[in-house]
DNA sequence: TACCCATATGCTCAGTCGTAGCATAACCCT
DNA sequence: AGGGTTATGCTACGACTGAGCATATGGGTA
């Protein structure tokens, strides 16, 4: 210890401190058939959210009271994402503060709307290779960095462009979502920018920074799955090899080597036979697995690391 | 869209909901010469705090001008840790959310005071291999497994100690900081513990969870020390490969192969050479090198991967 | 000066892991 | 029987990682 620090940092709140309301807002992660989707108002144009009550027990709790009560889905994996104070939000009433989360379930059904991933986010679908809405934005992207006010800020939104979108031979990298819509935000591609310019890229925006929230969410989402075993709060309790490669597929936005992607599997062993298999495949009929939930106590680590190839 | 969502979901906060207020905690990280070091209050029980106010444009702007304002340190990285609502905490005058962040400075000088990483968490530093401290807490994890209530649970926390304290064979993971907390909390062998049960084991206790908070903060330290390169926050401008070496080491509580760790840091391109060298070895005169700048545009990722070793 | 000590630095080698592709198996259909 | 489709097994190659040997270059000391 050198020295005193003042004790103002440890002032028990009050005088200028602020009294603030607290909203939840949830990211819900689930699978349609059509692909990924994320739990939204009927509308589509909100994230499902509540404020934060005296008979939530924790932040989290509270969280999965407001979804499970509304949806009556069973929440399984959640995980928090973020915290800010939206200055937009603070108005006479008083600041809010917004917690969000992340969430994973299996039952897409039930009472609830539902929006697809690549709906709102197009260009984040790297499955096929129509790179229609990717050289669009490559293209804008670049004239937004040609308008650069010093040759340093061009060189550097050049460079930002390439990472996060994957241009001149570098790698898409699926995780850099969040990087991504905050690129398209900042050059006034998309309808939330502050300074709009020329027409928005496909997507559909969201009221607030929903959309932004929901960045954050499949940002970190592909992230963990890559290390954690995440992908198996959405399969059913029995799938084929095949299947599991097709969500994490979805998910990641991205084609996998599929025989690699089966050793990863395998190797680790993360899925047992069930003896079962699966004759509906079109082909040769599948062996159906299970989820080894013992993995769970053995290691959070080892998880679905993403065998990159477009060509599958 | 299946179907409509309750519009309870979105109501705007008032009747149940509750006004909070909301304090800003900060796991402030620097280097002595000692080894890593934490800010804390003057009395090392308290991580530095203040409640947000209302000229605070945002959560981190206002938890930086907490702790400029009142440490005079300019704080190089910064990055959100997690934001919890302590039930303990609510008291009639309403409920506290706290907002954590870490973050990392180099000048551990000046109007403040800094404790020891490893004097609040003895068991974290493995550079030495002196398991004392290690062997007594196995065998009091072993204890505590023996004494479970089901067979199946007395094997997960056997399992469970395995893993986090690296026993029976299993690696030691640096950044496994807080799961290791969580489990003497847990296990009541530190004095925080809601039924401590026995001697508590060596380590400085904080107030409420502030030390709880700290591990968070060193484990997301250590974590992101291995893919993005942090550890140059906490660099002076000039430094040898062997300096590099020691603080991370010294961060991550781990000895690391020498070799193998230049070999990383100079294949990347992390760093330059200055031309000049350090005379000050006592061996052979050291290259001076400095960070490159550029790789903070270049890529995010590319880190500092550990190059595990127990001998050096 | 010759030798020892200490750290820095260069390089090799084997095992592992990730990428890519070839080949075969087992179902359906016409 | 032959073609289409998906599942499954296996191999080759290059990059990376862990570990260790060898050399370089300073200071100090007999």
């Amino acid at each position: 210890m050198i020295n005193a620090m003042p004790e103002d940092l440890h002032t028990t709140p009050g005088e200028d401190s602020q009294r603030v309301s607290t909203e939840l807002v949830a990211v819900i992660v689930s699978l349609s058939k059509d692909g990924p989707v994320v739990l939204t108002s009927p509308n589509g144009a909100r994230l499902p959210s509540g404020p934060l009550r005296s008979d939530h027990r924790s932040l989290q709790t509270g969280m999965r009271a407001w979804v499970e009560q509304q949806t009556h889905l069973r929440l399984g994996y959640v995980e928090q994402l973020y915290t800010f104070a939206d200055p937009d939000r603070t108005s006479s009433a008083g600041r809010t503060i917004s917690v969000s989360y992340l969430g994973l379930t299996r039952a897409s059904l039930g009472v609830a709307s539902w929006q697809g991933f690549y709906e709102i986010f197009p260009w984040e679908d790297q499955r096929r290779s129509t790179h229609a809405i990717r050289d669009e934005i490559a293209f804008r992207l670049q004239t937004w960095a040609a308008g650069s006010s010093t040759p340093l800020v061009r060189t550097q939104r050049a460079l930002r462009s390439a990472v996060n979108f994957g241009l001149e031979g570098k790698p898409w990298r699926p995780e850099l979502t969040l990087q991504r819509y905050e690129m398209l935000y900042e050059a006034g591609l998309i309808p939330e920018s502050p300074h709009p310019s020329g027409p928005p890229i496909a997507g559909r925006p969201m009221e607030l920074d929903h959309r932004r929230i929901a960045a954050t969410g499949i940002a970190r989402l592909r992230a963990k799955i890559q290390y954690r075993p995440v992908v198996f709060e959405v399969m059913p309790d029995q799938f084929t090899l095949g299947n599991l490669q097709s969500v994490v597929e979805a998910l990641a936005g991205q084609g996998l080597h599929k025989q690699n992607f089966r050793r990863l599997i395998t190797q680790q062993d993360l899925v047992e036979e069930t003896g079962a298999t699966d004759q509906q495949t079109g082909g040769r009929p599948a062996k159906l697995y299970a989820f080894r939930r013992e993995v769970l106590d053995e290691r959070w680590a080892a998880g679905t690391k993403l065998p990159v190839t477009r060509t599958r």
